[in-house]
DNA sequence: CGCAACATTGAACGGTATCAAGTATGGTGG
DNA sequence: CCACCATACTTGATACCGTTCAATGTTGCG
């Protein structure tokens, strides 16, 4: 029997703007939690939209792929995240989703969902609230990809994702949790994977960052939130609607 | 008094997948359609969000400046879009938007429109599509300026909105108008403005297009389409859903 | 221990920016 | 109708940021 305890609740968090029977309610609709492992692809290219998907926790990245190989990351997920909300009404699996580390997310089939939208309109507008954020994050990517330097790029993309892991209560103030290889970095920033590692040694000797071993320490907050020109307001539109 | 019969229905068609009683009621709490001139700002930066807003004929474009002269175009708009759709759920006002052309537009009153929303749940479904929708041209917009060319982002970029003038059914075959001078090129591409001349050049020099004195002809589509890699699918999300 | 993935380094190349002129083009007032 | 001016467009030379190629070092895992 699936574990719909109000005891899950609290094991696999929504941060959906939702009153708390919505979320219930969501949650009973949902599948019991599903595992994957790091690497593990959640949604293929080109797959057909068969449900919601949450992350409860881990990372997970969106990647759009090309022929010769080259790709671009348009999104990274941590905990809490929305994968897949805005192709409820706009479908596109152009994309593919792989799990960063191993994570845990649930799965709301389309038809119940629909139908739970239509008896709970405020489950429908805080799915709409995410493709809204989600929206929001990607313009930024769009900003720095256009305007700025491999070296700001690089900062801001490390303030933006502390901040939200933050935001997921994923940051105790230490070192966090980070899967993203160099190559990955590159795949996300529109950079080659040497100067990423350059990059990445610049923030380093500038005293702002550690990273190794897939742990990322920001060593200067202050410092690499100047250097990012990064104003993280645009992640906090959520908190202000509701 | 507003000019709210049928036949206004005709003069400022809606593109949003609605049906026409929930499409009347919209543009019956709607202002009587605006007039903006060339150049002229329709929401400045950082302004508090009051309306929801939708382009009737014209374009438009959304911008994001920043101290040292430089910007980034975030979107472009042209007639039948809705401007501000995510804004309603999700503020952002770090953008301004620009009237491209002369332009009319629709102004709906964020209370009004809220209470309609409410009473009408295809109406939130039809802005949570057009959020949608824009996050899908973003991403591709994300994914041109990280991993592609400047000879290849333009192209891309004048495949979509030629494709885009098409659907909203602006494009006779013919000549297209095309408000953005090469500077706004640059700005939209991430690019300079002698680097957009020659990238024109290029693409004049294979016969694949004519651009002067604002206006587009797209001599050879195919062509154009596949130095692009412009696969239009990611357009046509809406029809799809209704 | 050994292999595979990841990270680092150096050198040369290339796409794009920047700087600096110079040339249409269009609108305005005389 | 023309002189004028502002804006947009075009062109060439040079510099730089980031890429590519190639090799070497390092880490982690079976």
């Amino acid at each position: 029997m699936p574990d719909n305890s109000a005891s899950f609740v609290t094991k696999c968090p929504l941060r959906m703007a939702l009153p708390i029977s919505d979320q219930q309610a969501l949650l009973r609709t949902a599948s019991p939690p599903r595992h994957a492992l790091k690497g593990e692809c959640l949604i293929a290219e080109g797959a057909e939209l068969s449900s919601l998907l949450i992350l409860c926790s881990g990372m997970a990245q969106k990647v759009r792929g090309f022929p010769d190989g080259i790709q671009q990351i348009v999104a990274v997920f941590v905990e809490g995240d929305t994968l897949n909300a805005s192709e409820i009404v706009f479908p596109q699996s152009r994309n593919a989703i792989y799990a960063l580390t191993t994570a845990t997310y649930l799965s709301i089939s389309l038809g119940p969902l629909n139908d739970l939208i239509v008896e709970r309109p405020a489950i429908a507008r805080a799915l709409w609230q995410e493709t809204a954020a989600h929206a929001a994050i990607q313009q930024e990517w769009m900003i720095w990809l256009g305007t700025r330097t491999a070296q700001v790029r690089l900062a801001h993309f490390l303030c933006e994702l502390s901040r939200r892991l933050q935001v997921a209560g994923r940051d105790p103030g230490g070192p966090i949790e980070f899967p993203l290889t160099q190559s990955d970095l590159a795949d996300a920033l529109g950079l080659s994977t040497v100067h990423v590692n350059r990059s990445l040694q610049a923030l380093r000797s500038l005293g702002l960052i550690d990273l190794a071993r897939s742990e990322l320490t920001i060593l200067d907050k202050r410092g690499l939130y100047a250097i990012a020109e990064f104003d993280p307001r645009y992640l906090d539109g959520r908190k202000l609607v509701n």
